[in-house]
DNA sequence: CGATGAATTGAGAAGCGTCAAAGTACGTGG
DNA sequence: CCACGTACTTTGACGCTTCTCAATTCATCG
């Protein structure tokens, strides 16, 4: 099922590789290493005390994840996609905490912000009324943090992902896209790629208003 | 309308005292101090883009919150009822990180997982589908975190907070707690008491059982 | 070329939001 | 001490939104 990694080291300039779905590390699980992503999107899941699974958070290239905060992970990261990413100690990225008390704050003080705005991000999305609205929102932050390449985003999520993360069923996701693509707000050539046709409109749903 | 405090120094023991509704610290302002509080509870405030005003977290007596992440506060923090709590300066706090790269890891790191915990548990509690279970979630979430006096919990906090949390409507949280009365799984002797009568089932409830 | 998981679509029912109005608690000022 | 204003809670009625269930089509991979 999940391809065995090749441990090359030296691949801290070009990155690890790992599979669509393959588990990076998991809830519980002691923080070892710091993971920056490099390339593709990583989902943070939880488990609800009753075990229903949950998209907490979506992890975009340049992210780090994985902050040894406690002693041990807080969640679990899924490569949503095929994905590249780098390692990094997590005993050498604490190290790197005593030496950043200058006022210039380019720290791991950033990454810990970068990390949780993450999962707040989302919260602010979820206490919106109507899942247009929350879809909307939805869409203009991810497109916000995607790398684009000549008007198309490299769209490779799966709608059950985005339900999950929406708090909806994986139906109503589907029918709201479609209602997007008819309204010409959105179009989709292929089930990867997005394109925004009107921002406008957009920000105008996720502000709550029917239109 | 908010009544001047008078900055007595000496009351890093005591506390500082503030109103109900008082806001400690807005979004955006430079971080001054952290904040640890003693009494009462507090809410993290944010608005979206457009304006809408969102409950995104609530801090109990213990919690530590305004952690200069970012040169500026990430949310802004009112008091819900009268509180109590202590200031210290970010930069005292900022050289405080230098000392932590022990292994014991009772420093710093510590508050900024609890600060990021109380975000991160709201999502948790807005992934459920159907209001009565992130209700139930909810209200076994804040009472886990609330100091006890017999049985019965200190609970000021106003339904429309509670609403905004949820992200549902005033009068859907008055309904279902009063669903919950009649079912005798809590009980409120007055407004601002709450004491529960059957954990088991609330937490079949935030399962998301119907029953 | 089948097999597996994802996306799509429809129909029906229930949940929940909205609007409107009245009731309650509390602090403030006369 | 009472009257009043403000903020919060409660309740009802109505209708849209969204979930659930079920069936079909579509993609991707072996």
């Amino acid at each position: 099922m999940h391809q065995p990694l090749q441990m090359i080291s030296a691949d801290r300039a070009i990155g690890v590789p790992a599979r669509a779905r393959e588990t990076l590390f998991m809830e519980g699980e002691p923080c070892r290493s710091v993971l920056e992503l490099r390339r593709g999107l990583v989902r943070a899941v939880k488990f609800s005390s009753e075990g229903e699974r949950q998209v907490m958070a979506l992890f975009f290239p340049g992210d780090v994840l994985g902050l040894p905060l406690a002693q041990e992970h807080r969640f679990t990261a899924e490569a949503v996609s095929d994905v590249l990413y780098a390692r990094q100690s997590s005993l050498e990225w604490q190290t790197g905490l005593s030496v950043c008390n200058s006022p210039g704050v380019d720290s791991p003080l950033r990454a810990i912000w970068q990390e949780e705005k993450a999962f707040m991000d989302r919260g602010l999305i979820l206490g919106r009324g109507g899942i247009m609205a929350r879809l909307a929102a939805f869409l203009g932050y991810v497109v916000r943090r995607l790398p684009i390449q000549n008007e198309v985003y490299d769209f490779s999520l799966p709608q059950g992902d985005i339900a999950s993360y929406l708090a909806t069923s994986p139906e109503t996701v589907c029918r709201l896209m479609r209602q997007l693509r008819e309204r010409k707000i959105i179009a989709m050539a292929r089930k990867d790629k997005l394109e925004i046709l009107d921002a406008q409109w957009l920000d105008r749903l996720a502000a709550g208003e029917s239109v």
